[in-house]
RNA sequence: GGGCCGGUAGAUCAGGGGUAGAUCGCUACCUUGGCAUGGUAGAGGCCUCGGGUUCAAAUCCCGACCGGUCCA
């Protein structure tokens, strides 16, 4: 926890604040009114800004946005442009989650300097933790702008700190017309991702309208500071982190019942005259059911379908109706209002190139796009969401790059409409099925069954439900149902120990690599010897990174030579992996001569240009939607993960590889160059970060042509070098992610030859000339399938003759005919097809036997026979163990086999003497 | 990245070591003045592909390809 003195602020002293204790929850608060006994915030007070606006207007969006960037403007801050929801720049989430997400994690750490210092922003946000309450809290949001000045301070160099953000606040809330007694401070410790400071809620008449974070620490193993369980230590850099809900200020300004019809109230009008319904916030009686519900949720839990009916039932308390009156006028609306904050938040995803996928970022739009189309469907709202999709975009008209994307966005949404109308027309299929299953038990189908439904095909458990209500099964639904789902994921997280050298006082290698891509040869100095591992001053080894393998190679003291077969690099220490078992004559000091496999390492350049190629014309041929997923590059191919919301179609391929090839003609000189990060992201975006983000506050550019990324591999220095590239093959590796195999220099070549191989070949075997090879095994298949069925036909004939031939010199046992005969290199199926036709002849048994890939066995015995106790079944298993095998199968027909040809005769013997014993 | 499920006739799916099935659709014929319909007969299957186990694999095992879905 933190002293009290973090907060002993001028700022509050010198303006008449006083700090106070909750009664409520005891936490402690400054405020102005020294009667206030709350703090202000819930569960403590409730909302009362709802019909009584705290400022001296209302205001739009876009107005709100503006007055509040222009107050920090004129304050000396930069006004920063927004950064994508898409988090390309983190590897550890996949959403902005909040404004100083844009500068996490090298700003602020201290790495890289920030964009402007201090800067403002509105970066929009997506947090999908409370999906649930969306709609149906009347406050919760899963897109937001959050409003933002950072100012980034270190020890030699502050900004500003405490006083001065408070100050702007206060200040800033005056303006805006906000009674000063109406405001708190509430005291809140604050963490997350792995920083953390003291914090102060700013609330107006019970709602959170910002907060302000003195981020200062972070997390250690054993920091002295104990926050939530984590511990805590200084940093010297120290950051001002506020966030300011701009819909949350817009709602204050206006005092509408809920936060959907203070910041989208066209939409919302629209979209309840689509569905029929009617919203009237004009009338007062109406509006206050919406009111009482913002004001009961805002002070409780609202997550579950218990909590909610809890809910209900203290707002139709307070407003005298019953419990399912309001559930009929809530439900409706509250499914619009999700309805609208889902597309506004597909709008923010979609536009900034999220594809739909069942992975990763993409998971999480389709996620909310199937909830979206779910809510509409129960509203019976049938129309595209690419219209809903519009009227958001039009209602955004900041953000002018969705209008440009919106064809994209459109065909995106229309595949997923189709994709999931196909996954509940199987699933209805499916759970009728099950249904039906259980209905024959006479018992209702059990979780486990509604769990296997929902996890494996994606049918939700109330649309099984239903479906199972159609055919007469109950179906046991608990509450419970998405965390007994979650229960049956519970994984064991067995975390594979870091294996990590300690490079502790290690001086970084040199990194000769890049300097002189084309050397193969170099002196230097050891560093360090440990084990099989050594370290060199400097080094031309590429080590394994973006997705290209290490380099091999050898390194000699005299005479003395040991193979490098691995090169590893931590924190810019390169290490140098010997096949040597740890024995390595060579030590720290000495001088040695390194040589590295160039054939091996002009592969690896060569794939890794054509990667950055490849990548660039697959843009310019789908679309600029296209991100890299991963690469990795080998001496004979490289692959490149891809999205794009369907599959590649052969033409597209063609025309990326050509494109591709034509780069190469180009012969185009590969630029690198060390910048700075924040300059490089300013000037070429965040495509920059293709293959992930490197770290460090400077970064290699690579530019090749078009194409300009973030990479630290090695590459060739014209497009020329790579000589050709040539497409093997695309796999779709997940939903909505494409990877392209291709070759690149010899091993293009080499590839080539060897799919001209196969086809040699192939048209060899068939005597034609490669060009006739398609129409020709054409023909081949469709004679050879006629064939087949001129050869069946065939062999039921010739059954049907011999039989009758056969009959006739059958021996005779007891009343039976019975027939054993050796067929010549006859197949099971042709023996079926001859016992078969035995079968049908009264009083007959067949035993029949060839040699056929061993021996085949077939035995058969019309009713009667069957009748008269003959079981071909247990002829065929006793007399194919004769022949070394085994068999069985029905009394009338059996089959069975065995590996001795030579033993057939007494094969067919036995069966004889079998087929008297069981006359008898 | 991890888990689960599936691929059988044109479509939807049964079967789950022992002669490949149903329904719809398709073709022909019968019924009718014509249509809806009803009836009869028929065509249509490398049971996704490649290995393995077995006397025998659509079926079991391994792998590939394709698709679905949940989770992080």
């Amino acid at each position: 926890m933190f002293l009290d003195d973090e907060y002993q602020l001028d700022y509050f002293s010198d303006n008449g604040f006083v700090r106070k204790q909750c009664i409520s929850c005891g936490g402690y608060f400054w405020t102005r009114d020294y009667e206030r006994k709350t703090c202000g915030d819930a569960p403590c007070d409730s909302y009362d800004f709802i019909g009584a606006p705290v400022f001296k207007k209302a205001f739009s969006l876009s107005e709100m946005r503006e007055a509040y960037l222009s107050f920090f403007e004129k304050r000396g801050h930069a006004r920063v442009a927004r950064y994508p929801v898409v988090a390309r720049w983190r590897d550890d989430i996949y959403l902005t989650i909040a404004s100083i997400a844009d500068f996490q994690p090298f700003v602020t750490s201290g790495l890289v300097p920030p964009p402007a210092n201090p800067l403002t922003i509105s970066q929009p946000c997506i947090r999908l933790s409370d999906l649930d309450a969306v709609g149906r809290s009347g406050r919760h949001l899963t897109t937001f702008e959050m409003m933002a000045h950072h100012a980034f301070n270190s020890k030699d160099d502050e900004i500003y700190w405490k006083d001065t953000t408070v100050e702007y606040c206060d200040v800033l809330l005056h303006e805006l017309g906000c009674d000063p007694f109406a405001i708190t401070y509430r005291e809140e410790p604050w963490a997350g991702g792995g920083n953390a400071g003291p914090c102060l809620e700013v609330l107006v008449g019970g709602l959170e309208l910002a907060t302000l974070v003195f981020m200062n620490l972070r997390q250690t193993r054993n920091g002295r500071v104990t926050i939530k369980g984590e511990r805590y230590e200084k940093m010297d850099n120290y950051i001002v982190d506020t966030g300011y809900g701009l819909e949350r200020f817009v709602w204050a300004s206006n005092g509408a019942p809920t936060i959907y019809d203070a910041v989208f109230p066209d939409i919302v009008g629209e979209l309840m005259n689509l569905a029929g319904i009617e919203h009237s916030i004009d009338d007062s009686e109406y509006a206050s059911i919406f009111a009482a519900n913002a004001r009961f949720a805002g002070v409780m839990d609202i997550s579950g379908k218990a909590k909610l009916m809890e809910l209900r039932a203290k707002v139709a308390k307070s407003i005298g109706i019953s419990v399912e009156k309001l559930q009929s006028i809530m439900e409706p609306v509250e499914s619009v209002y999700a309805v609208i904050d889902h597309t506004r938040c597909l709008t923010f995803m979609l536009g900034d190139g999220i594809i739909p996928s069942n992975v990763k970022a993409g998971y999480l739009a389709r996620l909310v796009l199937r909830r979206t189309m779910r809510l509409m469907n129960n509203l019976e709202l049938n129309l595209p969401l690419s219209e809903l999709i519009e009227m958001q975009i039009r209602h955004l008209p900041e953000y002018p790059e969705f209008r440009e994307r919106f064809c994209t966005t459109s065909e995106i949404l229309l595949l997923e409409e189709e994709k999931y109308r196909d996954t509940l027309g199987r699933g209805r299929r499916l759970v009728t099925k099950t249904a039906l299953h259980f209905k024959k038990q006479g018992s209702p189908i059990p979780l486990e069954e509604l769990i296997q439904l929902y996890d494996t095909h994606g049918i939700p458990p109330e649309i099984s439900r239903d479906a199972a209500a159609e055919v007469g099964v109950k179906v046991d639904l608990p509450d419970t149902f998405y965390s007994s789902v979650a229960e049956s994921h519970i994984k064991s997280d067995a975390k594979e120990p870091e294996v990590s050298t300690d490079v502790a006082g290690i001086e970084p290698s040199k990194k000769l690599y890049y300097e002189k891509p084309a050397d193969s040869m170099f002196e230097a100095k050891v560093v360090k010897v440990i084990e099989n591992k050594i370290v060199l001053d400097r080094t031309l080894f590429y080590p394994e990174g973006g997705g290209q393998p290490a380099d091999h190679g050898t390194i000699a003291l005299g005479d003395y030579l040991v193979n490098v077969v691995d090169v590893q690099i931590t924190d810019n220490v390169i290490f140098h992996i010997t096949d040597s078992d740890n024995k390595i004559k060579i030590k720290e000091g000495d001088r040695v001569a390194g040589r590295i496999d160039t054939e091996r390492r002009a592969a690896h350049s060569r794939h890794h240009t054509a990667a950055h190629i490849v990548n660039d014309s697959a843009k310019k041929v789908l679309g600029q939607h296209v991100w890299q997923t991963g690469a990795q590059k080998t001496v004979n191919r490289a692959r490149l993960d891809l999205t794009h919301y369907k599959r590649i179609t052969p033409e597209e391929l063609k025309q990326i590889e050509l494109r591709s090839n034509q780069v190469v003609i180009a012969n185009i000189k590969v630029k690198s160059v060390w910048m700075d990060r924040v300059k490089a992201e300013q000037q070429f975006g965040f495509t920059l970060y293709q293959g992930g983000v490197p770290p460090g506050r400077e970064i290699r550019i690579l530019q090749v042509g078009d194409d300009v990324e973030a990479c630290g591999g090695t590459h060739v220095q014209y497009t020329g070098d790579i000589g050709q590239i040539k497409i093997l093959h695309t796999e779709r590796i997940q939903d909505g992610v494409e990877r392209i195999e291709f070759a690149a220099g010899d091993a293009a070549v080499k590839q080539t030859q060897e799919r001209e191989e196969l086809l040699y070949n192939a048209s060899n075997a068939l005597r034609v000339t490669p060009e006739h090879l398609p129409e020709t095994v054409q023909r081949f298949f469709t004679e050879w399938k006629q064939l087949k069925k001129e050869v069946k036909r065939l062999h039921e004939e010739l059954a049907e003759v011999s039989v009758t031939a056969d009959l006739a010199n059958a021996s005779k046992i007891g009343n039976m005919n019975v027939i054993t005969k050796e067929l010549s290199n006859a197949d099971t199926d042709e023996l079926i097809k001859i016992a078969s036709e035995f079968a049908k002849q009264p009083n007959t048994i067949a035993v029949l036997a060839s040699q056929h890939n061993g021996v085949k066995i077939v035995a058969s015995a019309s009713s009667e026979a069957v009748k008269a106790g003959i079981n071909a079944g247990n002829i065929v298993r006793e007399i194919s163990t004769v022949v070394g095998g085994g068999g069985g199968g029905k009394p009338s027909i059996a089959q069975g086999g065995g590996k001795h040809p030579e033993k057939i005769e007494d094969a067919l013997q036995a069966g004889v003497e079998i087929i008297k014993k069981m006359l008898l």
